[in-house]
DNA sequence: CTGAAAGCGCTAACAA
DNA sequence: TTGTTAGCGCTTTCAG
């Protein structure tokens, strides 16, 4: 017995020629003990400067790079943050995914992306994949998720944040949105213009940020004591084909509004192109206002004016709430609630209402 | 020491009652051994119908999930493909990176996405959070990555793959693109228009990419037997703006052409914006080509015509080179070199050459 | 403050 | 085929 563990310690100890340093070689070199090298590196324990220079410079001189794998094992800390979202597809996503991967990365944590692709199935794999890498909190920021997959993140005490949620699950974070602020100022700002006939181009009605956007306007509207025409809230669906329709729809009606605001930028870009294609000029005949600021928003012809969502402070913030956690103790303590600010951006799409040059003019 | 070992153990098994299942709680529900379990889920190995159908059966009652983090360490493959990327606000890389996601999911991969930044430290710590994840390949989807970083990777017989590159680094596949398709297409497709005035806005000198396709661009020309005037060949950078400034410039000649191609599809969406502002319609004043087919490219107005850059089989190809080699044995042999084919995308904004439709009415 | 050693959950020899 | 067991490379008690 003895025996034959010795000869299989030899013939790993063979294969190991090698020039693989592990955190055993560079104890070894720095002749310390595994742990202080742990400690060392760690750097949340004293360690005698003497042995630390000297660990540190066998780390430097050998290239050594810890295993994340085998420290995330040994810990219970992957040191990963799941983030779930529809697909980067949609232009929303990027930025925000970008936004989360730097503040990770800045905080020693890798991100692991899941794509729900607005499938069930996919989104049920999402879950497991994450649990399966052992991930140290998920930010979910898209809608719809099976509460069954979220049960298995409770129930393993995986920090969770989610978005614009209206059910407040325990245990979880949720990061609110504050639409109203940048909806408020994108209505004030058409109403300075002029504007007494605004339309409102809506989301899909089970997406609950597109129905807070949806209110936030109604609700300014009244602030600025501006007639809300129901016939001018056209159902519309987040995306470019939707916009058209939806013009279409408006066009249907006979009666056409002064300015167009839209609950996202690619509603706003499908309206861009149904008003031209109807030979009508934006803005001189038709003020068009988008939601969230995605890229394309400022490269459009004319540069469309919108409501900035800011995607890097909504990742900030989500990683804030999953870090905050500390390991499933006392949760309802440790829940972190931010609230995200949106903000008017200026453009070119926005003008004086139809008519309203002449009417200057002849005055 | 015995006894201060038996209390060790007790210790832990006490912080255990949580009904947390690792593969040995399965195996001892289906009343089979660990290594029983790890031959049923890897399904490589016959095991048993029986034996394995308990198993199964325990998996599923009890929702075990394998640790994959053990695994990995236990079996050196981390099953984690890094792609590096210089970021996701660049609008050709969400696509590509969501390609690489779906394709590796499909393999039973995860990825890890490092964002460059277009900044040398910051690819230097993604190429060490690779190495430090153990990634079991990388992607390299952008240009100038540091030799001695790349040096890093290979040193560990990690398996690389390139795009567009050069230098063909030994033990890395390269994936070269097939940019004259797409651009004789396009150049073949203005010439049938009746265009014989054609401008190219490059992107980067230091790009291969852009090379390419302005190499592509002027062989095209010659072989449509149209004067290539090298004044009409404009410095661009790849950027929205650079377009518009790659436009003043052409304007400062004097001298228009009647068609515009660019090295990609943000110049062309900059070109539009600077002809627009001069007062000139496209296409009636002038056709645009652009290249990449990102997503904006379908809304831009008018829509772009451009040349697909098809990024969902850069990455499927990446991955099959990067999972076709067989742990760093016999790279030569294994070297997967694939050519991705480019194809002309004809949308709105090419026309015939301003006066051909008067030049067809008075003839 | 340091070192020894017991695992983290899994795979893969190896023995049976 | 199946079971036993030694690690994978690291962290973390626990003794000193």
């Amino acid at each position: 017995m003895q025996n034959k563990i010795t000869k299989s310690r030899v013939s790993r100890k063979k294969n190991e020629v090698r020039e693989h340093v592990d955190i055993r070689a560079v104890a070894r070199l720095a002749n310390v003990s595994v742990s202080t090298v742990s400690r060392t590196l760690s750097g949340i324990v004293n360690v005698d400067l003497k042995m630390a220079n000297r660990v540190w410079k066998v780390v430097n001189d050998s290239g050594y790079m810890p295993n994340k794998q085998a420290r995330a094992l040994a810990s219970g800390r992957s040191k990963i943050f799941g983030i779930i979202i529809s697909n980067l597809n949609n232009p929303f996503f990027p930025e925000l995914i970008q936004g989360f991967e730097d503040v990770a990365v800045e905080r020693g944590y890798e991100i692991l992306v899941g794509s729900t692709h607005y499938d069930k199935d996919c989104m049920v794999q999402c879950i497991r994949r994450m649990i399966e890498r052992n991930v140290d909190g998920v930010a979910i920021m898209t809608s719809g998720i099976d509460d069954l997959s979220i049960d298995q993140l409770k129930k393993r005490d995986i920090p969770l944040v989610f978005v614009d949620t209206k059910v407040n699950h325990e245990r979880a974070s949720v990061l609110q949105c504050d639409y109203g602020h940048g909806i408020r100022q994108g209505v004030q700002h058409l109403a300075i213009l002029g504007h007494r006939n605004i339309a409102f181009v809506s989301g899909p009605s089970e997406l609950n940020s597109a129905k807070l956007r949806l209110t936030a306007f109604s609700r300014s509207l009244v602030e600025c004591g501006i007639h809300n025409k129901s016939a001018w809230i056209i159902p519309g669906n987040h995306t470019f084909e939707g916009g058209i329709v939806a013009m279409k729809r408006l066009f249907a009606i006979g009666d056409l509004p002064t300015a167009i605001m839209c609950s996202n930028d690619m509603t706003a870009i499908g309206v861009l192109h149904a008003l031209l294609q109807q030979g009508l000029r934006v803005p001189a005949d038709m003020s068009i206002l988008g939601f969230d600021d995605i890229d394309p928003a400022r490269t459009t012809i004319p540069p469309l004016t919108t409501i900035e969502m800011p995607r890097i402070e909504l990742a900030r913030a989500a990683i804030d709430a999953l870090g905050g956690h500390s390991h499933g103790i006392q949760w309802a303590k440790d829940r972190q609630n931010a609230t995200i600010r949106t903000t008017l951006v200026v453009r070119k799409s926005t003008g004086f209402p139809r008519g309203a040059m002449s009417d200057l003019l002849l005055g």
